[in-house]
RNA sequence: GCGUCUUUAGCUCAGUGGUAGAGCGUUUGCAUGACACGCAAAAGGUCGCAGGUUCGAUCCCUGCAAGACGCACCA
C-alpha cells in the first residue's frame, strides 16, 4: 500500500491518472456536485469563464499562470460548497491566427491573397482544429478543473449567430454605422485596425520646410504634397491674417495646385512656420480639419494606394513627371521628391533633428498608413458611460484597484470602434450591399433582392469582425444568453481573471457589450495578473530565446511545482520574474510533502480511527494553531491574496509541521506511553489531512494522490472535500 | 503632453504608524529511522534621497532622483 512512497515523488506517474479520475468523476460539472442537490434552497453558485486561449498554437507561461490562478479559485470555492462552474474555451483569434497561418503558407511558397476565400477559410479551420486539441490537452495537464462538456469555441455556430445578432441589434438602435473615414491600415497585412492595434515608436526624422507660393510649410511627409487640398494657419496668427481665405498657387513638381488658405485652431503658431499643409486622405488631423472646412476646400485625394505605393497618374493624367513617381514606395518617393524640390529651389531648409512618433503595426512593425476606407464602426460613447458607472458604483471591482483609473481614462477618451477587418478568418459581417444602388441590408441570411431598388445583385460584405467584437460578448454567450439555464444560474459570473495587457482590448469591451446586451454586469471582480517575464525581468520572446515552455516544465518538474512557482510571490498587476530555479524549488517542496506523508502514513498503520484519543495539552495546542493558520489562509483566499496564502501554507507545512511538529512528536511515537502515542498519531493524521486540503487548490495532483492513501479520508475525492 | 507603477538582504519580492520578513542564493557543520529534491546553524538591510506631520515614519504628506509602463500626439 505504501510502497509508492519508497522513492521520491514522481509527478509523471501520478498526474495523468489523477486528472482522469477527476474528469471521470463528473465533478467538473456543477450539476453533479453532491452537496448541491440536497437542499430545497437555492445552492450557492460560483462561476468563472476561462479567457479562451488562442487555438492557433501552444500555451505559454501567461496561460499557465492564468489557468493556475483560476483553478485555485475554482477548487477553493468548490471545496467551500459552492456549485462551481468554470467554462473552458478556445479563441479563433482572427487576425492573430491569420498571420500565424500566413507564415505556414509562406513557407510553402503560397500567398494568402491568391487563395480563394472559402478554401483559405477551410485550411485555417483545419489548422486551428488541430492546434485546438493540443491546446486543450495542455490545459488538462495544468490541472484545470473546468467543465469540458461546456467548452465553447468562438466559431461555434451559436456563438457566430449570437454575435451577428448583437451587430444587428446595435445597428437597429443606431449604435453601429457604416462610415468612410481614415483608418489605421497595415500595407503588409492588408487590413485596417482599431486604435488599439497600433504601436507608437519615437523616431528622429527630417522636417522639411517647403515653399508653398508666398508661404512656407513644414512637413515630415513631402510625398503627400500631391494630395494637399489646403493650407491651414491659426486664426490668431498675425503673420497670415491677411492671407486667410485667399488662394495660393503651389508648385508640387509634377503639377501646380491651387490651395486655399484656411484658419483653424488646430494649428500651433509656434510649430514650424505656423502654416500646415492639409492632406485629408493621409493624415488623421488633416482629415478632421477638412471635415470642419468641407464647404471651403476639396476633400481627400488619395495619392498612396493600399500597398503603400504612390498612386498619382489617375489624378494627374496629363503630367509626365507623375509617371516618374508612380508605383514607388512611400520612402523611395520621399527621397525623390526631396531631391526634386531642392533642384527646383522649393526647399527652404531641412531640419534633421525632429523627434516625433510614428504609428506601427503592432505585429509586423510596418509603418501604418492612414487610409480612407468604408468600414463598420461602433459608437462607443453610449456604451462607455454605463461601463464607467458600473465600476464607479462598485458593482465591478478591480484587483488591484489602481487599474480603475486607467480604465476610466481610456473610456472617457474613447473613440468609435472600427470592427471591420479585411481578412477571411473570422465571423463574416451580416451585412449585404446592393451592387446596383449601394444600399446596405443588415441581415443574417442572403436577402436575395435589394429592398430599395429591387436589384438581385446583392453581395455580402467580405469583411469579418474584429475578433474582440465576438470575444467581447464571451461571458453571456458561453452561458447561453439569452435563455440558457446556465445563463440564468451563473450570470453575472464572479471573477474575470486575465492579464492587464488586455484591459482595453477585452475587459473593457466585455463590460460595455455585456451591459448593453444583458443589462447586467458580466462579472463582479476583475483580477488582473501581471506578465510573466524572465529572471532578468525581460519580456519572454522567441527572438530573445528566453521563452520557457510551460509543458516542458510540467514534464520535468510536475504541474504542481509549476503552479506554485507561478503563484507564490506573484502579486496582481505586477509583472513577475520567473526562472526554472524557482520551479525546482517547488518540485522539492512536492517531494517534501510526499516524504512527510510517508512518515505520517507509516506511523498510522496500526492506528484505530474509530475512537478519538485523549489529546495531550501540547497536541491540542498544535491543532489549535492549525485552526488559526487555516483561518488566516481562508481570509487571504477570500481577498484574492493567493501569493500570500500559498506562501503561508508552504511555510506552515515545511517549517512548522515538518521541522517542528514531526520532530517533537517522534519521541512519542516510539515511546512506551500508549496514550501519548495515540494522541501523537491523531495529531499527525489531522494535520496531514487538513494540510492536504489547504494545499489542494494550489497543488491539486500530489494532494489528491496522497489523499487517496489517507486512512481517514471521508470523500471519494479530495477535490470535493469540505474545506 | 496626460497618467500609472516601482525603488526594502546578493537576486526575486512580501509587509506594518511602535527596534525589519519570506523564498532562492551564500557560508559552516551533518550520512540523524520520512526526506541530500534533505537536516541543523550562520552571515547579510541608514527600507532611493531631502524635507514635513507625529511622542514615534520603511509605512502618511510634499518635493527630488532613478527606472518600468500606459494613453494621447503638432504638420
Amino acid at each position: 500500500m505504501l510502497e509508492k512512497f519508497n522513492k521520491p515523488y514522481n509527478s509523471k506517474e501520478v498526474e495523468e491518472k489523477i486528472y482522469k479520475s477527476w474528469e471521470d468523476s463528473g465533478y467538473f460539472n456543477p450539476d453533479n456536485l453532491p452537496f448541491s442537490k440536497t437542499k430545497n434552497q437555492k445552492p450557492k453558485t460560483f462561476s468563472i469563464i476561462m479567457p479562451p486561449p488562442n487555438a492557433n498554437g501552444s500555451l505559454h507561461l501567461g496561460h499557465a499562470l492564468a489557468i493556475g490562478l483560476e483553478d485555485v479559485i475554482i477548487r477553493y470555492k468548490r471545496m467551500r460548497g459552492f456549485k462551481t462552474l468554470w467554462i473552458p474555451g478556445a479563441d479563433h483569434a482572427g487576425f492573430e491566427t491569420q498571420i500565424v497561418y500566413d507564415k505556414v503558407i509562406e513557407k510553402e511558397g503560397r500567398n494568402r491573397f491568391e487563395i480563394p476565400r472559402e478554401k483559405l477559410f477551410q485550411e485555417i479551420l483545419d489548422f486551428t482544429n488541430k492546434n485546438k486539441k493540443i491546446m486543450e490537452s495542455q490545459v488538462r495537464r495544468l490541472g484545470a478543473s473546468c467543465d469540458w462538456k461546456r467548452e465553447k469555441f468562438t466559431l461555434d455556430s451559436d456563438i457566430i449567430s449570437k454575435t451577428q445578432d448583437a451587430f444587428i441589434d446595435l445597428y437597429q438602435k443606431g449604435m453601429i454605422y457604416r462610415g468612410t473615414r481614415l483608418v489605421h491600415w497595415c500595407p503588409k497585412h492588408q487590413t485596417g485596425f482599431s486604435d488599439l492595434e497600433i504601436d507608437h515608436e519615437e523616431r528622429r526624422d527630417s522636417l522639411y520646410y517647403i515653399k508653398y507660393g508666398s508661404i512656407i510649410v513644414a512637413t515630415v511627409r513631402p510625398e503627400t504634397i500631391f494630395g494637399d487640398t489646403a493650407v491651414a494657419v491659426n486664426p490668431k496668427d498675425k503673420r497670415y491674417k491677411s492671407l486667410i481665405g485667399k488662394e495660393i498657387e503651389v508648385d508640387v513638381v509634377i503639377s501646380k495646385l491651387k490651395l486655399k488658405i484656411i484658419a483653424d485652431k488646430i494649428v500651433d503658431p509656434q510649430f514650424g512656420t505656423g502654416a500646415v499643409k492639409i492632406t485629408p486622405a493621409h493624415d488623421f488631423n488633416d482629415y478632421e480639419t477638412w471635415q470642419r472646412h468641407k464647404n471651403e476646400i476639396d476633400g481627400p485625394r488619395e495619392v498612396i494606394n493600399k500597398y503603400g505605393k504612390m498612386d498619382l497618374v489617375r489624378h494627374f493624367p496629363e503630367s509626365i513627371e507623375a509617371k516618374k513617381y508612380e508605383g514607388l514606395k512611400v520612402l523611395e518617393a520621399r527621397k525623390l521628391i526631396v531631391e526634386d524640390l531642392v533642384k527646383k529651389g522649393l526647399m527652404e531648409k531641412i531640419d534633421e533633428t525632429y523627434q516625433h512618433n510614428i504609428a506601427r503595426c503592432y505585429k509586423c512593425n510596418t509603418a501604418i498608413e492612414p487610409k480612407l476606407m468604408s468600414q463598420w464602426f461602433v459608437k462607443m460613447e453610449p456604451l462607455a458611460k454605463p461601463a464607467i458607472n458600473a465600476v464607479k458604483a462598485g458593482k465591478i471591482k478591480f484587483i488591484p484597484e489602481r487599474f480603475k483609473k486607467i480604465y476610466f481614462h481610456w473610456l472617457k477618451n474613447i473613440r468609435d470602434w472600427n470592427i471591420s477587418r479585411q481578412i477571411v478568418w473570422g465571423i463574416q459581417i451580416p451585412a449585404w450591399q446592393c451592387q446596383d444602388c449601394s444600399f446596405w441590408i443588415i441581415n443574417k441570411s442572403n436577402p436575395i433582392k435589394c429592398p430599395q431598388c429591387g436589384s438581385g445583385k446583392v453581395e455580402q460584405d467580405k469583411d469579418v469582425f474584429d475578433t474582440w467584437f465576438s470575444s467581447g460578448q464571451w461571458p453571456p454567450l458561453t452561458l447561453g444568453y439569452p435563455d440558457g439555464a446556465d445563463y440564468k444560474n451563473f450570470y453575472p459570473t464572479d471573477v474575470m481573471e486575465t492579464g492587464w495587457d488586455i484591459l482595453f482590448f477585452w475587459v473593457a469591451r466585455m463590460i460595455m457589450l455585456g451591459l448593453y446586451r444583458t443589462k447586467k454586469i458580466p462579472f463582479k471582480y476583475v483580477y488582473l495578473h501581471g506578465l510573466v517575464r524572465d529572471q532578468f525581468k525581460q519580456k519572454m520572446s522567441k527572438s530573445k530565446g528566453n521563452v520557457i515552455n510551460p509543458i516542458d516544465m510540467v514534464e520535468k518538474y510536475g504541474s504542481d511545482a509549476l503552479r506554485m512557482a507561478l503563484i507564490i510571490g506573484n502579486t496582481p498587476g505586477t509583472d513577475s520574474a520567473f526562472s526554472e530555479e524557482k520551479i525546482r524549488g517547488y518540485r522539492n517542496f512536492a517531494n517534501k510533502i510526499w516524504q512527510a506523508s510517508r512518515f505520517v502514513l507509516i506511523n498510522l498503520e496500526n492506528f484505530d480511527f474509530k475512537s478519538k484519543p485523549k489529546l495531550s495539552a501540547a497536541d491540542k495546542k498544535k491543532l489549535n494553531e492549525l485552526v488559526k493558520i487555516k483561518k488566516d489562509i481562508s481570509k487571504l483566499m477570500e481577498s484574492f491574496k493567493f501569493y500570500a496564502a500559498s506562501e503561508k501554507i508552504y511555510h506552515y507545512f515545511w517549517h512548522v509541521f515538518c521541522d517542528k511538529i514531526i520532530e517533537e512528536i517522534k519521541p512519542h511515537l516510539i515511546g512506551k506511553d500508549e496514550q501519548s502515542k495515540r494522541s501523537a498519531q491523531y495529531v499527525l493524521s489531522e494535520i496531514l489531512k487538513e494540510s492536504v486540503k489547504i494545499l489542494h487548490p494550489f497543488m491539486p495532483f500530489i494532494t489528491e494522490e496522497i489523499y487517496q492513501s489517507l486512512p481517514n479520508k471521508e470523500k471519494e475525492l479530495l477535490m470535493i472535500e469540505n474545506y
